[in-house]
DNA sequence: CAGTGATACATGCAAATGCATCTATCTTGG
DNA sequence: CCAAGATAGATGCATTTGCATGTATCACTG
């Protein structure tokens, strides 16, 4: 065993602590999303798009960029269908795993996301620049990737 | 005028954060959600069971809790139907707004909540508190606070 | 190297969601 | 007090989502 018993002050300090990211991610996303930039496409899949972008190789596997959403395995691909159609997006197989899909942006893909993230990264700004200080930001930064990576590195449960 | 114009770090910065905030909150909600607690009720209904229960006259205004909760009216309208229907809350006619609804937990609602929120509060226990030192834990609880106060008083946009 | 189980993604279908719109109530200006 | 606009919430309908399952490929075992 190597687990503690958390006090119960512990226990009650965590909860808050995430019912208050959770509740600041509400407030900020949704008036993110109600941004000007999110007529064009949604922003889950403008997310995709971004997720994309930002990827040195420009492509993705589906597994991979469904880590980075809040979306079912199912829905993530039939997102993927949509953008498909639109054309912003390209299936192809992965070489070395021939069950796996590599996702890449096309060349209008990527201008949409480019046009659209200018907008949106100025969105954010304006509401996350004015109610931190920059030391605070670096803070809250840290801390977040503290605790994802936290998250990402546990095992699921072995209750 | 009062704004200044930011500069591109400035932007950079919040772009950085809040892509880390939301990250976070994505990695730790799909570890809370696949919860065996949320097998009788999905993490969206508890949140407005659990928002109820931590209300002061046990009511709360429809538009109250939509401003908690990252879904349009209508949505929250049927979501509240389906807790209706289970016999978990109960719609009542504001007093002081012909228009307005409010919403209370039945008994049942307080059980069920009570009975989920155990198991649920434990599982971000284990999630949160090992994850952040008890200081970093009250500093990002401080932080989103900051950022969530500021968000909810900003004016929707004036451009 | 065949057989068994695991993994990656797709798909049928029921349920949940959002947009537009509707009704009812409230507020305000004349 | 009435008309015009605003606000709260409900509802029709098309889209999106998730669960369960299907298909194909991979990994492992003997």
């Amino acid at each position: 065993m190597t687990t503690k018993a958390p006090t119960s002050s512990a226990v009650r300090l965590a909860a808050e602590t995430w019912e208050s990211l959770f509740r600041s991610q509400v407030a900020v996303m949704r008036r993110l999303q109600s941004g000007q930039a999110f007529k064009k496409l949604p922003i889950k899949e403008y997310d995709v798009l971004f997720t994309l972008s930002r990827c040195p190789t420009g492509k993705l596997r589906l597994n991979e960029i469904n880590d980075h959403v809040l979306l079912s395995q199912s829905s993530l691909s039939r997102l993927v269908d949509r953008l498909e159609k639109r054309g912003l997006v390209e299936r192809s197989i992965a070489p070395d795993d021939g069950r796996g899909i590599l996702l890449g942006l096309t060349a209008a893909g990527q201008e949409l996301q480019k046009e659209i993230g200018r907008e949106h990264i100025r969105d954010i700004a304006e509401l996350v620049a004015p109610a931190l200080t920059a030391e605070e930001q670096r803070e809250l930064l840290r801390l977040t990737e503290k605790l994802q990576a936290f998250v990402a590195h546990k095992q699921p449960r072995e209750s």
